[in-house]
DNA sequence: TCCCGACCTGTTAGCGCTATCATAGGCCAA
DNA sequence: TTGGCCTATGATAGCGCTAACAGGTCGGGA
């Protein structure tokens, strides 16, 4: 491999020259697009190649007008729901020209604001975007972008554009359903302190709506922020059990916390679930090594993730495709954290 | 806030013609570079935000030749490490105008090596990738980029440029010998069947290599590969057991895969630390809440993270920096589950 | 023989922005 | 006044690539 100055970087003009062909000759054969002879192909690549050439893209994307990126916008990259996302969404993309890359907002407003407007600034051929609450200003972007944009997770409100994804309120109702029927009655709630996690908010206010229709309401609740999940679990379970200690059920926002409080309640060797049931949310896989399983309900991670990059995909054919809207249904585990029947 | 038509997209001269200035002014303003009236600047302002322009960066990008991007290169995100040092790497680019692009490569060198051809069509300002070891086309991709590049995690090889991480394994070798001093003596592996984790391979090494100068050997090992960690470290973990009865110690590839393990021996009753020792490796906070505190030792992915970042920024002033190599230090935190003494 | 189309290659004109230099005033010291 | 030197703005020329079209060559059917 020979070395090159590596002030003057390499551009189609060089492999041009050391080819012996024209420059459009050369992007045509990096492209694989139209016609060219075998032997002029051949020529090129072995420029190119021995050049040690890349083409440049931004190049590239400005002549042709075409970008093959898609933006996905997600909260956070720490807990184990968005990388499952990301997952469901590069297993299609691979089979694309399309490429993701991702921003990441922390939960708040104002920073996905700048990572729209950032995304937006490279022309990417769709969005996929998590939840559907967004300012005014990001809203007014999202619906000025002239690409596909997809909202996910969530589909308890109006989308943009499309959505996929599953109802937080009907699966906070669901489980609320399911412990009031298992016979619990002293329900207390142990969640995130996050003003912009909506999706957790939905679930608690459908979980509540269920417990009224029952007459019932929580007994307790603590919140958290930041810090070890399972670790945060643990301590507010322990906080909600001495002040509270005719608590019956302990229902969690996720499952990491979920795990941290089963751990605790099985280590003082609390009857779960006979005096005492437990469930979580999301269905993290990473959880099943725990002797015993918490109940929860799968949020439809990967399958959101592939849904999303299809719509996005599809969409680049046609010319303005109409939205639409796909909902997911969880399906609810009873692990061994609610009694039967 | 007026709507477009979302065929045309909106350009400089849009803006231009809507403030009656030269698109050069235009572009100043928004840039905030250069002499403009504030007069002008607001007139300007106003109309790029009537009418809901967004800059477009490609054509910038290429026109100024600057890209302000960082290629972050890493093999998974859906372990704890990397989005941890993703985390390092956001909070110190953040101060800066550079941004961070990832691309993922799941421990496959022949991904890698596209990732890279990709991430380098972009002409990003810097890559910072995990690992030292790479293809060859790879090598010499990244050896003609132009582009400052940092290798992190690992410093046990020669870099390519700059790099940044622990000696894994020295860190194997350091753990190895806290289990001898603590008089255990049947040792068992238990890890990911990867060829290409190189780290967890060299762990690995520096492990036995002080077994072997204390005259022992392994005397069982199990791999495995996919699924949930945790149940994948209960499962190897019994099947160890069975075979081994007389196993004192596990040693484990990584934290997940070892909370696994000592859920399963808390559940079967045994004696941890006293007849039997576990160590993992990563110190990942997330496992926190478990009652048993597990031996590990931290592999500083926050700040690898982040002194990667200081060193591509670094180095976008002066001309061509020199290499530098940083070796950081892990502590083994010996927790509840190795015999002190 | 000529013409037409298939195949291959080259030429031209941008994509939307920014670097660079030019220019038009305004202000002050000499 | 004149020159010098600011500040504010505009004109011009690309950045490296690709779309669109313009040839040129070759072979075969009329």
């Amino acid at each position: 491999m020979p070395s090159y100055d590596p002030r003057r970087p390499l551009t189609l003009r060089d492999v041009s020259e050391a080819s012996g062909v024209s420059e459009m000759t050369v992007s045509r054969v990096l492209r694989n697009r139209g016609d060219v002879s075998v032997a002029t192909r051949e020529k090129v690549l072995k420029a190119a190649r021995s050049l040690g050439y890349v083409p440049n893209k931004i190049a590239g994307a400005l002549a042709s007008q075409r970008v093959n990126l898609v933006g996905v916008i997600i909260p956070s990259l720490s807990n184990m729901v968005f990388p499952e996302v990301m997952t469901g969404i590069s297993e299609v993309l691979d089979g694309t020209v399309l490429q993701p890359v991702v921003g990441v907002t922390n939960y708040s407003p104002d920073r996905e604001e700048k990572v729209i407007y950032e995304m937006l600034s490279w022309r990417p051929s769709g969005l996929i975007i998590a939840g559907l609450e967004h300012t005014a200003a990001s809203h007014a972007m999202l619906a000025q972008a002239g690409v596909p944009i997809v909202e996910i997770m969530d589909i308890d409100g109006t989308p943009l554009d499309s959505a996929v994804g599953i109802s937080h309120r009907r699966a906070g109702r669901q489980m609320a359903s399911a412990i009031v029927a298992a016979g619990y009655r002293k329900i207390a709630f142990l969640g995130t302190q996050m003003p912009n996690d909506h999706r957790a908010r939905k679930r608690l206010e459908g979980f509540e709506e269920v417990l009224a229709a029952n007459g019932l309401t929580l007994i307790d609740r603590e919140f958290y922020s930041g810090g070890s999940a399972l670790l945060k679990g643990r301590e507010m379970t322990e906080a909600v059990l001495s002040r509270s200690p005719d608590v019956d059920f302990l229902y969690y926002s996720n499952d990491m916390i979920g795990a941290g409080g089963l751990l605790y309640c099985l280590d003082k060797g609390l009857d779960v679930p006979g005096k005492i049931g437990l469930a979580g949310f999301n269905g993290v896989e990473l959880l099943d090594g725990i002797s015993r399983k918490l109940a929860t309900m799968d949020a439809c991670r990967l399958e959101i993730g592939r849904r999303a990059a299809q719509m996005i995909s599809g969409k680049q054919t046609l010319g303005k495709p109409a939205p639409e809207v796909i909902e997911l249904f969880p399906v609810l585990q009873t692990g061994d954290t609610i009694r039967k029947g």
